[in-house]
DNA sequence: ACATTAAGTGATT
DNA sequence: AATCACTTAATGT
């Protein structure tokens, strides 16, 4: 059962009828990094509660090339499948655990009722919703003033404490994925950065010591 | 030793 | 900042 890293995560902030709610009706989903959780289209029915592990939220053009938004870590859900949950409407999102994740899984249903009955419920969807709002808003302004390595900078920053490991284990070429840029853009300010001494790197790692 | 994949570089748009 | 063309280095078979 998924109790006591329930409570370690969401005690504090969930009252206990509701705890014992969640307890009852979600489900825990066990998935590995690099899993597709959610693709762009795919009917919501469930909301995540993450417990442990972080999960990397993408968009995708026509062209089927990818912009990473921001990641979700523990102690988060997903703002997005609030919109569309409610609604009853697709993703607009894909949704790839970063790393190995355990997640409890609530029928849409279920969350729907408790907005209302849950003050706590609703305090946190809202903050949730603030708090994502916010990283959109950031990564915005990193697109629109295109500073290429501010924003390689701060992925891997990111990608760094969302694992919880100063070592990232992944190509030029995946982390220009994520940032929807060419490797050799991403090589060259890498280069930079460890120049300046902010990270290392060798094959397939890069080690971010300003953090 | 050879093929494959990751990373580095210079030039061009 | 993106793309091309090419080199160099690391790894796998």
């Amino acid at each position: 059962m998924f109790k006591e890293a329930l409570e370690q995560h969401y005690g504090f902030l969930f009252e206990p009828p509701l705890m014992e709610e969640i307890l009852a009706y979600g489900s825990l989903k066990k998935v590995a990094a690099g899993q597709q959780l959610i693709e762009i289209g795919e009917l919501i029915t469930h909301m995540p509660l993450l417990l442990s592990g972080a999960i990397k939220i993408m968009r995708e053009d026509e062209k089927s090339d990818e912009l990473l938004l921001y990641f979700i870590e523990k102690g988060d859900t997903c703002a997005m499948s609030f919109s569309c949950c409610m609604g009853g409407s697709k993703s607009d999102i894909r949704a790839v655990a970063e790393t190995d994740a355990e997640i409890v899984m609530i029928p849409v249903a279920q969350m729907e009722s408790w907005m209302g009955k849950y003050k706590t419920w609703q305090q946190f969807v809202l903050d949730s919703y603030q708090a994502r709002m916010k990283e959109l808003l950031q990564t915005i302004d990193t697109l629109a003033f295109m500073r290429m390595d501010d924003r390689l900078l701060k992925h891997l920053q990111d990608k760094a404490k969302v694992t919880g490991d100063d070592h990232i284990h992944a190509t030029h070429q995946e982390i220009a994925y994520d940032l929807h840029t060419s490797r050799v853009v991403i090589s060259r300010l890498l280069k930079k950065l460890e120049n300046e001494g902010k990270i290392s790197m060798h094959r397939n790692d890069i080690t971010v010591i300003d953090l």
